[in-house]
DNA sequence: ATGGGCACCTGGCTGC
DNA sequence: TGCAGCCAGGTGCCCA
């Protein structure tokens, strides 16, 4: 896609989880891709005249397919290329989004509030730490929050949880040193091991290349009520938190 | 400023 | 077999 310049675009469906503005199609017309970055789950796609943000929400797919190749149900947009290529978004769910500024795109509203990115060494266990002093909310809410962690959906919050040993019911300013250092240390953990096998597949999620990803298999809690904790083998709880199931081991997390 | 709840959407599954 | 209803996910936004 670098250096490629925009052709045509098709947009079937603006009813994404904001509209697609009017103007989006005419604004990218005969740009050319300049650079491909990542900011928390959003993708950002840089041209000279601006930068398309995309999220693929939760059921969101970006694919290169050959000029011609007839779109699917729920194939909402595609950006023809001068290779002959089209990058085709498809959601099914329509959680996901796209936005195009032409303003420096870490000041986009939706991108300027984000914490650090998690991987990186800026988010550590003092950041944490601090970051959870004097807040009231559960931690595993709090985890969630991407103001102050970003990547850290409803499945790997429980898993981060289980792995650092702290209960999801915990008040983040009830963490100590040692917990903060414990769960910064697995939300870094849980995030790299998914990535590394391809994320988890739900139900009938799949990703990009049609596979699903592998990390389904080595969950300790998640969608596991009932069954019997991997290390203690006591079962598996599950309640609800700000609208989310969470799932855990009252005898491992305390 | 913070916390809590709501909204968006569709496919898979459950239960009648 | 058909169909209605529930549930799941990510995360911004609104209100108290």
């Amino acid at each position: 896609m670098l250096e490629r310049r925009v052709v045509e675009t098709i947009v079937r469906e603006r009813r994404l989880r904001w509209p697609i503005v009017a103007h989006f199609e005419a604004a990218i017309r005969g740009q050319t891709v300049r650079g491909i970055d990542r900011r928390a789950k959003y993708i950002l796609i840089r041209f000279d005249a601006g930068t398309l943000i995309l999220h693929l929400g939760m059921s969101g797919s970006l694919r290169l397919v050959k000029h011609g190749t007839p779109p699917n149900a729920h194939d909402h947009w595609d950006i023809q290329l001068d290779s002959g290529w089209i990058l085709r978004f498809h959601d099914p769910r329509r959680f996901g989004s796209l936005h195009w500024t032409e303003s420096d795109p870490a000041a986009h509203p939706l991108l300027k509030q984000l914490a650090p990115e998690p991987l990186s060494d800026a988010f550590n266990a003092e950041y944490l730490y601090r970051a959870t002093r004097k807040r009231s909310v559960a931690i595993k809410q709090f985890i969630m929050n991407s103001q102050q962690v970003v990547g850290v959906g409803n499945i790997y919050a429980s898993e981060a949880l289980f792995r650092a040993r702290v209960s999801p019911r915990r008040a983040a300013r009830r963490l100590t040193r040692k917990e903060a250092n414990a769960l910064a240390r697995s939300i870094k953990d849980v995030l790299a091991a998914a990535i590394k096998i391809g994320g988890t597949t739900l139900r009938d999620y799949v990703n990009a290349d049609g596979a699903p990803g592998y990390f389904r298999q080595k969950l300790f809690v998640y969608e596991r009520a009932g069954a019997a904790c991997r290390v203690c083998r006591s079962a598996v709880k599950q309640f609800v938190q700000g609208q989310r199931s969470t799932y855990w081991c009252s005898n491992c997390q305390r």
